[in-house]
DNA sequence: CTGAAAGCGCTAACAA
DNA sequence: TTGTTAGCGCTTTCAG
């Protein structure tokens, strides 16, 4: 028998302001700064009004308060997709940090679908949030965005961004952690070195595949497009590249791919070959997700610090809400290289 | 160059329903209604206005909406981790199911802790969500949701439920799934079966253990406290747990675990101890996640179906949104013992 | 320190 | 088929 249930039980009216203003005989305004800490607001009625609403069960209306004060203490976020664990990590750090603000997330999603990007934008956007983070969908193009702009929302790109808009940024360094990564391998003997994965469609796959072809030039070596395998970052991905690439004339003694997702599945297709990564073939991965470290063999891959880039975008997300007028920004993350089991001597 | 940017350059005045109306010479509540596809609105004048809204960039306020309709077209979801690779699918079908309805995602997560899960609820409450869908954190009690009862809001408790509440519940066959584990064990000739995780403070910790210890008793095995290792499902908890019950007097010669998190925790945990899952131990978790297949060895494990879980929910919450009076349901759904590699005879 | 009153943008009667 | 009007619950001047 819950308190809150015998006070509401007759359901008499909800409780609003109003309702507590009338039982107290004071004004609604005073109630509403009473419930804000207003220090303008005198201490004892500020705690005679907090036990009444507490009491009476009040509950804070948001969309009230929205449409009254344009704030609609939302941030939108529109993502392509959470199954994959690091946006699934990127999500829960942005929960987290919003929620510290007193904000929540709206969430979209849309995998790599533009129609599907248009319609979480439109709803988000009805939603009046007070910013909007965002991941473009695979192919997005300046004009999908657009409308955005006129709204004045504070948007950030994470992670992916699209050109030609004026919105700010933050990612990692794309092209250098490819740099390193097939460095890593050529200073492990490998010459031949496959690259699975990355789209053209994004900017992530567009960086990385520029990232690994200029590794390669980096340390001598040509650049064989028998050995690309592009595509968005999927286990299946991996799965087909590897085997593709191995039935190439000359195959490849490693691979780089796009995302540890590709390179879990590149790990699974040796294995189908008959072949092991740290035995008798060599794996780089992207992300760092939770399982790298703890696959069979511990996958060597590219770290992009999730905290930072959440923190990051939030920062600039916030310090936009402020001041508006600001300049474009765009802050680029570096990359660590984390060397586990997965890449041997060739 | 957007169409957009021009017609709102001047930044003259936001463009709402009167704005529009203002235009055309009709009334807001025309403007509203040919918006919305009314029949009652001429077809020519529906035409006219969308066109014109069109062109300003009118975006529908959906705070004004809700505060007038009372309904907000927001489902609340309040989940633990969704850096739990099982939950993210989840929230990713939920997503999709609810996004069909016309209604998004207001996201809340607090881990396992109830403060966080209280103020969590108290901010979802303050959006005035259509529905709320919450896997509660572990030790909740029927306290800590009481103050959702009088608000009417449908709310489903997700694979997670807490007893002493009216609120409906979708959720797997918890104890049956352990019991043909186990049996499945047994069948392979294991005598000493671990149980590693599953906290007293979660309903599906306490049911899977209550099904472990009845599948033992199904087949004759004794229980011994001793092979149990409860806690939360982590891959931490998998290591610790699986390392803690090798060192036993008597040993287990398999695991049945609490999730897929705790198996791949387990089988790590036995490599470093010089043994494999699926050669000289045998591994079963529970969730089927993506990765479940792909390890190696490719995991045994339980599989509750995510895409029914989902349905169900939302059609719980769905017919509840349209009659609140509904007595209270529980889709207990069957679950799928897949056997894969890590378990093989004793 | 508190009250009165206006209004955010929308929808739902009801009238015309 | 369209217009008028009131009001959802809140915040914010401005007076007192």
């Amino acid at each position: 028998m819950s308190r809150v249930q015998e006070t509401l039980g007759k359901d008499q009216g909800r409780v609003t302001l109003q309702a507590i203003a009338a039982r107290l005989d004071v004004s609604t305004a005073t109630v509403s700064l009473a419930l804000r800490d207003s220090p303008v607001v005198a201490e004892t009625t500020r705690t005679r009004v907090r036990k009444l609403a507490e009491e009476m069960g009040y509950i804070y209306n948001r969309s009230a308060a929205a449409l009254r004060t344009d704030r609609s203490q939302i941030v939108g976020l529109g993502i392509n997709d959470i199954t994959n664990p690091y946006f699934a990590e990127l999500l829960n750090l942005l929960e987290e940090a919003v929620g510290a603000q007193g904000r929540s997330i709206l969430l979209g999603t849309y995998g790599e679908s533009r129609p599907r990007q248009q319609r979480v934008l439109r709803t988000l956007k009805e939603y009046r949030p007070d910013g909007l983070i965002l991941c473009p969908a695979g192919g997005s193009t300046a004009d999908d965005f657009a409308g955005l702009v006129p709204t004045r929302i504070p948007v950030v790109f994470l992670s992916r961004s699209v050109d030609g808009l004026p919105f700010d940024f933050v990612g990692g360094d794309e092209m250098g952690a490819m740099r390193t990564g097939v460095r890593h391998l050529a200073e492990l003997g490998h010459r031949r070195i496959a690259m699975l994965g990355g789209s053209d469609l994004t900017s992530t796959g567009r960086e990385r595949l520029r990232g690994y072809r200029e590794g390669l030039a980096d340390c001598g070596l040509p650049h064989d497009p028998d050995l690309e395998y592009p595509g968005y970052g999927t286990r299946e991905l991996g799965v087909a590249g590897i085997t593709a690439v191995l039935e190439r004339p000359d195959p490849p003694s490693a691979a780089i791919c796009f995302s540890d997702l590709v390179a879990f599945g590149a790990m699974l297709g040796l294995r189908h070959a008959g072949r092991e990564a740290g035995r008798d073939f060599s794996i780089v991965g992207y992300d760092d997700n939770p399982e790298a470290a703890l696959w069979y063999p511990a996958l060597t891959t590219i770290r992009v610090p999730p905290a930072e880039m959440v923190a990051n975008a939030v920062g600039l997300m916030h310090s936009r809400m402020a001041e508006p007028g600001l300049p474009q920004r765009r802050i680029i993350l570096p990359t660590e290289l984390i060397v586990r089991s997965s890449t041997i001597p060739a």
